[in-house]
DNA sequence: GCGCTTTGTTGAACGCGTTCAAGAAGAATT
DNA sequence: AATTCTTCTTGAACGCGTTCAACAAAGCGC
């Protein structure tokens, strides 16, 4: 069992995973990277093979595992872009919008709408992710900036709204919201429905249900179910990974 | 509607799927299966390949497609077999207990135990089903009878229990015990703690938590957003499948 | 200039899942 | 027994993702 991409520090030649890139080689990469976005988009993941990513990008097929660990790794980008695409699509309601149900339906929906041209597609990237020891996994390590990225955006949900909440509860709020939009993720790659309208219903009809669940937890009868959760996410992050 | 197995009766020659097989077929089918399997368990998925399970087998490697479709179809009857090693385990319990939480409780930690063996291989399996389009995927056409029976169990751990269930939700509870069953199953494909400790622990803190929700169901103040649960299932099940 | 390391690039080769034309083995019909 | 049809079996071949020894180019200390 030889080490899987230590590289950099012992190794001789190691691919560039993260920072510091000369110009050249980030010309190259940028090219096969393009060039792969472009082919997945116009003929799908599948049917798109490396040998035909290398020469649309004019470069060999081995070069391209210089640059990327597989061809699953091209798809990571992809999910970078979308991360920021969601953000960009959520920032008009989270300027303009207090109240807290109609932030959260208005990201959410942001979210839907940033992924839409790429429904068809998402599918065969969701299969990758959805394999536990896969670094496209968001609940790798590897995807933890994005995921912290998008609590973050979840976090500005709340923040920025008039909702009054448990305190106990609103510390962990933005981490469920976020579960939340995983939710709804999972629910949009199965939807078949035309413009995925079922999911946008679940949407519309969940966020309401949520927002009322919030407005209750202050209610005193439902304090220890609320501890009882909190406790059990607690209890359930520990011992993360071995 | 269609058959799903006309072959015997327009093709010249299709794989056998389900119906009618001859005594020789049968044979060399479940002489592939059953290696198949026991290589899996052995070396896992991925280290299987299909020249190794033919050989093992005594066939040729087109041999094993001719009664399996594919890789994949092969993982598909192992999820048959732990369908059936769940409701086995969980007999017990539900013939002995009477109490809600506990006989939940049971079944949950009873599917658990079931899978426990083949967590490593699960992983992949996971990956496999997925996809949505695959067959494999819970949520399929093909799946819908492993998944009615998954369904039934549930409606037995509330049928058999004492609990007191507000009237409208009883009838949809078996379905949303189910989804919590496949929550705390893409939970435990995730969890890489010893012996999946995370899991049981998830298990024993959702259970009562459940158990308080059901009980609570039938609270004034809860009323509407029961209501609203119930319609939002209701609507997000409309138009499945065009 | 010259060696030496690092970075970038190549394409043949490997093993994989899968396909398919060919045919063997039985069963059914004549 | 001969013929035909269905069921079953074969293994070479295809295209795929991926690897790797070899080499080219660029940067660097001298």
């Amino acid at each position: 069992m030889r080490p899987v991409t230590t590289a950099a520090a012992d190794g001789p030649a190691g691919p560039p995973t993260e920072k510091p890139r000369r110009a050249r080689g980030e010309q190259t990469r940028q090219a096969i990277l393009a060039t792969a976005l472009r082919l997945f988009r116009e003929r799908g993941y599948a049917d798109t093979t490396m040998r035909v990513i290398a020469k649309e990008a004019g470069v060999a097929v081995g070069n391209a595992y210089y640059y990327f660990d597989s061809k699953e790794h091209l798809i990571q980008e992809f999910y970078g872009h979308q991360q920021e695409a969601h953000r960009a699509a959520a920032a008009t309601v989270l300027a303009t919008e207090r109240d807290f149900a109609a932030r959260l339906r208005g990201v959410l929906q942001a979210g839907v709408d940033a992924n839409a041209p790429y429904h068809s597609f998402a599918a065969t990237f969701f299969k990758t992710a959805a394999e536990p020891s896969s670094p496209l996994s968001p609940f790798s390590r590897e995807s933890s900036p994005a995921r912290d990225a998008s609590i973050g955006l979840f976090r500005e949900v709340l923040d920025g709204s008039t909702a009054k909440v448990d305190p106990e509860l609103r510390e962990h709020l933005p981490e469920l919201l976020w579960l939340s939009w995983m939710g709804v993720t999972l629910f949009w790659v199965y939807d078949k429905s035309p413009e995925q309208r079922r999911t946008r219903r679940l949407i519309d009809g969940a966020v309401p249900l949520i927002d009322r669940l919030v407005g209750l937890s202050r209610l005193r009868v439902l304090r220890p179910a609320l501890r009882q959760v909190l406790d059990l996410l607690d209890s359930v992050r520990r011992d993360d990974v071995t």
